[in-house]
DNA sequence: TTTATCTTGTAGTGATCGCTAAATATAAGG
DNA sequence: CCTTATATTTAGCGATCACTACAAGATAAA
């Protein structure tokens, strides 16, 4: 009652690469790089640890491809180029974040913002990566606000935008609901407006 | 050569608790929960596994006793009766906040804000307390802010300041200076007086 | 001193960690 | 057909995981 089913065993066809790397994505954005084992990858995408060595090279190295997997999602800074002030580019990337972190059907929160914010020192390198790419869309926002303010403010602003990024991240893993988080949306577009009020109604910079 | 001190072998408890629960904190602060090994606190506090299960129990019972003793810490709450104006608070909150995570020869971030943010499903418990606390942090903020505040106006700034927190608390991990950090501040304490000018300015609630 | 109680270090437990050697099965080229 | 190359499996590697049985040693009470 052992042996019904013969399982293949070698030869050309491959496992769909795509959707090893898709559900590896949701495994490492629920879990963190730490609480995801080998055993729970190979289990959930349906292949025996070899074969995910042979295409991956190593945990790390499929982490990685979910990661760069994850960045090609819909992300807070979609549609940013279209916006025509400060505070619709401001309004227009939180409302994006925010719809991004409580996307229903999807895992709670942001796997850049939230991944490996602490983890054991043999793994620092890969917190280090990702440390990075969070600096990387410091600087993708900080572009983005060009258009509206001198360079000083953008990097501070930015700075701003990328701390409420991550806080939103946490609260929506913490479980806050769509309306709560617009709330925390709406105070920071009310303290935007509060202070540029010609940025937000001129229609060119 | 390998005899010359004889260790001791029971009686009263020898090892300081106090100090074995501040190595930890550090420990669990700095990598997390699953980034530290039993191996990683019984060598750093310098006892057998033996002892530590005696006095905490578990792993996760001294991660516990680490996180109250976190919580007795300076901590972004301190000194916030004392403030005249919600501007004030806000500006204290986030001063306090700012020098607990990037404290000079302390861990970075806070070890409630970045906790358990990510773990396996054998944590989720934890995890679920950890979150618990990021909630009971959100309500003393809006404690602080009901003297200035309507209770409505309370509950959306509570959130909004703690998005701020753990977005900082990240920033910190991920290296940023203090004074990157203050501009951060600056950001929201304009915000909020760009829209509560009275407010800032009023001696009495 | 004797006895009871407690804590400690030694030395492991079974389970799981990330990872891999060797064997087996398929496909393409001859 | 046979050979070669590749892809997959089974089975298990050494290391480490959280945790513990146990005996040795130290104290306090009788």
């Amino acid at each position: 009652m052992d042996k019904l089913v013969k399982k293949r065993r070698g030869g050309p066809r491959t496992f769909d690469r795509d959707h090893a790397v898709d559900t590896a994505m949701r495994l490492f954005w629920r879990h963190g790089y730490e609480g995801v084992s080998l055993n729970d990858l190979t289990a959930a995408i349906g292949i025996a640890p070899p074969s995910l060595y042979a295409a991956f090279g190593s945990k790390a190295g499929l982490y990685r491809e979910a990661l760069d997997r994850y960045s090609g999602l819909p992300t807070a800074l979609n549609n940013l180029g279209q916006t025509t002030s400060l505070c619709e580019a401001v309004e227009t990337l939180l409302k994006n974040a925010i719809e991004a972190v409580t996307e229903p059907g999807e895992e709670r929160g942001c796997m850049i913002s939230s991944g490996m914010i602490q983890c054991g020192e043999d793994h620092a390198d890969l917190a280090r990566e990702l440390a990075e790419r969070r600096g990387l869309m410091r600087d993708s926002i900080m572009l983005k606000l060009q258009p509206w303010v001198d360079r000083d403010r953008a990097v501070s602003l930015s700075r701003y935008l990328v701390t409420i990024l991550q806080g939103l991240s946490v609260q929506a893993r913490d479980g806050a609901s769509r309306e709560e988080l617009k709330q925390v949306a709406g105070e920071v577009a009310a303290g935007i407006k509060g202070q540029n009020l010609s940025d937000c109604k001129s229609g060119t910079p």
